[in-house]
DNA sequence: ATAACGATCCAG
DNA sequence: TGGATCGTTATG
């Protein structure tokens, strides 16, 4: 797993959906000292521009959104509901804002340190949700903005083939539900809900 | 200054 | 099905 194994910003500078469907089979992978964590991405949702009502970019540029306006390859994270976080890989060239939401995982590596994290023992309890998944990897707002092409934080360049991806409206939101910008495993019992 | 609202999760 | 819980954003 050495650093030609990550995938690379020209992946990132990809259209949205191209990168939210690649992911799906793919190994998140983030390492804090001598701890790494690992996931396989099994659900993913696009946010896409200015005039995707849904995406926090839909008001323009603030504090809290700043870093999709930048080029993708970097984190995105946010704190919502008074106590999750929402981890998101950004996407596309600089100037064009969009992410991917990184709604599901099946744990890999640190499990043991997931299950701590969550309180909770059952692997199908750790990483199925976008909430859960920052709690187990323990992931914040101060995460936002690493660099997921050069340092400890990335996505493992398997060659994993995913018989078929699933995809459908997006899950939580109300404006752009027409949009079926969501894609999942549909084998996999990681999915959220 | 204040209020409304979430890209959610869990208990009951 | 409702409550928890608080930062962000919009409005006065």
């Amino acid at each position: 797993m050495d650093v030609s194994t990550k995938l690379t910003r020209d992946f990132y500078l990809q259209p949205t959906l191209t990168v939210a469907r690649q992911l799906i089979g793919k190994e998140f992978v983030l390492k804090r000292g001598r701890m790494t964590l690992s996931g396989k991405i099994v659900e993913t949702e696009a946010y896409i521009g200015q005039s995707d009502p849904a995406c926090h970019a839909a008001v323009g540029r603030t504090g809290r959104n700043a870093v999709m306006f930048g080029a993708g390859g970097y984190t995105y994270v946010y704190f919502v509901y008074g106590m999750y976080n929402m981890l998101n890989f950004v996407t596309e060239p600089e100037g064009q804002p969009a992410a991917v939401l990184i709604r599901a995982m099946e744990p890999q590596q640190g499990i043991k340190r997931m299950q701590k994290r969550r309180k909770r023992m059952g692997l199908l309890e750790l990483t199925s949700g976008p909430g859960k998944l920052c709690q187990a990897f323990g992931i914040e707002v101060k995460d936002s903005g690493r660099d997921l092409t050069t340092g400890n934080w990335f996505v493992f360049d398997n060659s994993e083939k995913v018989a078929r991806i699933a995809r459908s409206a997006r899950i939580g939101i109300r404006a752009g539900s027409d949009r079926l910008w969501r894609f999942y495993d549909p084998t996999s019992e990681f999915v959220s809900r």
